[in-house]
DNA sequence: ACATAAAAACTAGCGTTGCTAGAGTCGATC
DNA sequence: GATCGACTCTAGCAACGCTAGTTTTTATGT
């Protein structure tokens, strides 16, 4: 059996390469360039090989959404647990997720432009959606008051989405990024008025 | 003279239709199925018309997009005169603008999803947009209080902006919609505390 | 009324896309 | 060393956005 033991390795390997060159393609070309034949080429195989391993193209697309979802979710982790008290919290982890957004703008397509039908919110959701949603949770969570914490996580998660993507549009001003974040922890931590 | 008067009427007449095609298959349809055949189709002219009006499909799109935006902006106009009070007109400006994504979601798309280039917050930006904007931001001003009002705009319209499609790929709660929408004016007007 | 020239629309086709059927090749096992 | 199964490749389909070149239509001048 250890021959198909090798094998499935040497698929493995295969298979982290497609996304690996998909996801680099993407990043300094953009998606368009992802075509099958290009990435076929890159990896160094036939373009049936690649149907081998995914369904089609946007299942190799959801892959790198997948992967980038486990990274964002880890890079808030690591943000919240050096992180010290609660409103400096709030602040890293709203960099943090730009600054994530900004630096791998073609995952991030991935992850919710392409709208690829990942399961959200519901019984079968993939556990680094869950976990990434629950990182948002514990960093709004004191400032929940009458709310549920829940209910200000998704509405936070909003925010800082709309300014990922109408920041990279270029549809807000670039010299004012660093108000925006302070507006929108101001007002998520209820210092609105300026208490 | 007259006949040349005719004739561009006529154009004018079979622009509107192209459009008008184009936004109704996509709203039944999606905007994959928006093919420059099945379009020409549509209009029952030949493929290349499609071209003597616009520069490609992508014009299309934008040409869309361009409408969507002053129904939108027309929309929050209207809700803004009709409604009262601030906070009540900001509850109003909200819901009127999440009902508009939610009833036009190829619309919407085109806007923000099919990410056409339309130049915003800069010197040529269309009417339009800096119309919409400006009404976004009137309704946003007396909660600027220390900071400016344009960038309080800026926050809410991520907020906003990231609820309509978070919403629409099904990564939020369905049932929690008004608690959101609660939320989001409560920490807008700087109401989080509870006071 | 008819010929002519200009304007407009069509047919046909190019290169590229995602995806697949069927042929071919390689390697592990008896 | 032959055989069979697993794997990979070549070749090609239908559909895409877009365009060159021809045909048809339409307004004008005699």
């Amino acid at each position: 059996m250890t021959v198909n033991e090798r094998r499935a390795r040497e698929r493995e390997q295969r298979h982290r390469l497609i996304l690996a060159k998909a996801r680099a393609l993407a990043e300094t070309e953009g998606w368009d360039a992802v075509t099958t034949r290009r990435l076929s080429a890159l990896i160094e195989y036939s373009q049936p090989v690649l149907y081998s391993h995914f369904r089609n193209k946007d299942a190799i697309v959801a892959a790198v959404a997948l992967e980038g979802f486990a990274e964002l979710t880890e890079a808030l982790r690591r943000a919240r647990s050096v992180s010290g008290h609660a409103r400096g919290a709030l602040t890293v982890a709203v960099e943090t997720y730009l600054d994530f957004a900004e630096a791998n703008p073609a995952v991030y397509e991935a992850m919710f432009t392409r709208t690829v039908p990942l399961p959200f919110a519901q019984e079968d959701t993939p556990e680094p959606l869950r976990a990434g949603f629950a990182e948002i949770e514990a960093v709004v969570a004191p400032y929940a008051y009458a709310h549920h914490s829940a209910t200000l996580a998704e509405v936070t998660w909003a925010a800082v989405h709309g300014l990922a993507t109408l920041t990279r549009d270029h549809r807000l001003r670039p010299e004012e990024h660093r108000q925006r974040v302070e507006v929108l922890v101001d007002r998520v931590t209820g210092r609105g008025a300026g208490r």
